[in-house]
DNA sequence: TAATATAGTGGTTAATTGTGGGTAATTTTC
DNA sequence: GAAAATTACCCACAATTAACCACTATATTA
């Protein structure tokens, strides 16, 4: 079953000396009423932050508890995940404020490239999405499979 | 999968100052009124934007949803796949806003060429087709991928 | 052929978006 | 407890975008 938002897209913004960090309006407009203006952010696995509208994230909590058709390894790192969600709301401007333990795991310094997955939103340092995009090679057999399988 | 939409034929037109692009009315008057007037954009395989209807876009989609966050590979396709996406409307007089990137991506000046690709739209450069035409080794890679749409 | 509609292009104006601050409330530290 | 730091809640504003309005040329109809 595909989720319900369908974040797409790239933004680059920067982050104030408040910590704030603008939700493109895009993003922002998909939300429903229940998700209260509310995401949930937490580490990404890559060197970045995933943001999740609420309702999001509670299905994802209980997708959680059927995990064990995935190796161990593969839950606790999920579940290491969880510990550091936090809860964070938006402002009148649209903005949330990211936590230091965020900000310090994912290298986040003034300019920020925000990048839509689907049901999930992605917050990187704009250099280091750069130079992350340079060390890891995409260019395999699977990635061409995938290009084929989508390429409608 | 086969499509609903059957778009054919070429068309000359110009993007104006403020990054506005007719899409030909032929073509929209094949839109259902569940794609509410609304493309996905984003990058082709060549230096053009490719514009699907927003339900077409929607299976797309769900191919995109399968993929796991877990592996690394998918991770990254996700990214590349989704970060140059836009969605957008058409207003009252048939015409989408292109972003800054997409232009860039595609060399696009004054003078475009759409040219109706059957479930697909693609947006080009009037100058960059036309070479891009001349370039055989390209035109292969072309066909190629023209080639996968229409088998049936 | 005249009248009418439609398609493509160009502006104007109003609303929105992203960004920067200020101040009061709250929490933390000593 | 008071002082300091942090956080929440406002206000402001330039730049961009969205929503209309208008005009011309082509096509369609009576």
């Amino acid at each position: 079953m595909s989720s319900q938002y369908t974040f797409i897209g790239e933004y680059n913004f920067v982050i104030d000396s408040k910590k704030r960090i603008n939700i493109p309006s895009a993003f922002r407009k998909q939300l429903k009423k229940s998700d209260n203006k509310t995401f949930v952010v937490t580490r990404g696995i890559d060197s970045c932050v995933w943001v999740y509208p609420l309702g999001e994230w509670k299905k994802i909590k209980e997708e959680l508890s059927k995990l064990s058709s995935l190796s161990s390894a593969s839950r606790a790192f999920l579940r290491n995940h969880l510990r550091h969600a936090n809860i964070v709301s938006y402002d009148d401007q649209g903005r949330i404020i990211l936590s230091k333990q965020l900000i310090d795991y994912a290298n986040i310094g003034k300019d920020l490239t925000i990048i839509g997955v689907l049901n999930k939103i992605e917050i990187w340092d704009k250099k280091a999405l750069i130079s992350h995009e340079k060390s890891s090679s995409i260019n395999d057999d699977y990635y061409e499979e995938l290009s084929r399988k989508v390429t409608v």
